[in-house]
DNA sequence: GGAGAAATTAACCCGTTGGATAAATACTGT
DNA sequence: ACAGTATTTATCCAACGGGTTAATTTCTCC
């Protein structure tokens, strides 16, 4: 009672653990919209309700924040990576999975593309310096290398890429559409992210890839075009 | 002589366009290498060889002349792209000219590549204002949907794919490689963009692109992959 | 129940930065 | 040659923004 009586009056409460969390989602939002010389202290204590001398208190800087937010952003899409296990999938299928999976993941986070332009555009100044991340290979890589050569001694596939340039290449055609979005949609003049044209475009990159690794250009590109079950699996933002 | 001493004593001359015209580039050398927010007014005076004042008197204020930039920099892309002429080529040529293009023009114009990524953290909330860059139309796509369409009458292509999905994903593959490269060459513990590493990904794209459109992975892939006379288009950066 | 450590608040510091003002200098037409 | 205008320089300043200091409050453990 006395205890219930003495909380009543109490003016903040102690959450450790809580807050640095609540700092770090909100430094990812404020980072990833607004670059990172654009980002503002002030705005990244407000969305975490606390005070600024708790951010330096909590994790660092503003450089230190923000390179604490790069690595939780790569520690979860390479988490999610990790659980997808395409292994066992026949060749084809294994690549069309990836692709879906990379497409929903850049859809599902935009904050992740966003805080990637970021560092670039700083020419990966801090992700080198972070050696969190250096060690954290996407297992794709591998995962691709052993695809593609299962796919060739199948004679599903035709050639035998370079994993990296088809990973590079996959991630390419989902990121740059995103990523570069508002300006594509100014200069078509149509909106490139409402529902039609997002299904399209996984049909289209689905194809593409597909087509060129198989062969078979013309039965790929209609498969794709067709709507299928699969289409569920394509998540609305 | 007496106008040649007179001269001598000047403190400065006028030159209003020279002048705009080294603001100009001042500032896309500073708004490409720190972003929107980063850039400092201040520096692109002092890189410009001009009092700050001048800024604001040539062009305008910060927004005005990072608009003024980017306008710019579509200008000049819009412009290297109408002169390419690539409608007399037969359809997988002109296609290949085209990646070739947009790589190289990429490659010989990085800032291009950071003014997009800017833009499009901002949403492309400048770029929406500009009467100018949303008439200035890209001659590629209506390039690339009289292409298609000759490819697939002459049985050259397999598949009539939408033109802009196809110039998207030709930037993607470019666009993407470049602009991440900082960050794509910590994670894979290898440097893009030694020369190596810049022919090969010009051939994968190559080949990813036209064996999708042709069906004929194997032979695309494997002419892409020797050294041609061609790769001498490949510029060094 | 209270002392010491941990967490949080409030207030302040000071260099930077975009932008403005006013004065000085060069050019142009007459 | 000179009046009027266009261009450039030299200062100034108010707001902002990252970071710090010091005091305050809560928790924990004995």
């Amino acid at each position: 009672m006395a205890k219930a009586a003495a909380k009543r009056t109490l003016k903040w409460q102690r959450d450790p653990e809580g807050m640095r969390l609540r700092i770090l989602e909100a430094a990812k939002q404020e980072f990833s919209t607004h670059g990172l010389a654009g980002a503002r202290v002030d705005r990244i204590a407000a969305k975490a309700g606390a005070n600024k001398r708790m951010l330096y208190y909590h994790v660092g800087n503003k450089d230190e924040l923000y390179l604490a937010v790069l690595e939780g952003a790569y520690d979860k899409i390479r988490s999610e990576e990790r659980g997808l296990d395409l292994e066992h999938l026949d060749p084809p299928e294994a690549i069309r999975r990836l692709i879906e999976f990379t497409w929903t993941y850049f859809l599902r986070n935009p904050e992740f593309l966003s805080l990637l332009q970021t560092e670039n555009l700083a020419r990966a100044k801090h992700l080198k310096k972070s050696t969190k991340v250096k060690s954290m290979h996407s297992p794709f890589v591998e995962m691709i290398r052993t695809v593609v050569r299962r796919g060739v001694e199948s004679g599903d596939f035709q050639v035998a890429v370079d994993p990296v340039q088809l990973y590079i290449s996959i991630a390419a055609l989902s990121f740059f559409y995103l990523s570069n979005s508002a300006t594509l949609s100014v200069i078509f003049g149509r909106d490139l992210l409402d529902q039609k044209a997002k299904d399209e475009r996984l049909a289209h990159m689905s194809g593409l890839v597909l087509a060129a690794l198989t062969g078979r250009s013309a039965e790929l590109f209609e498969i794709a075009k067709t709507p299928r079950a699969r289409t569920a699996v394509v998540q609305t933002v």
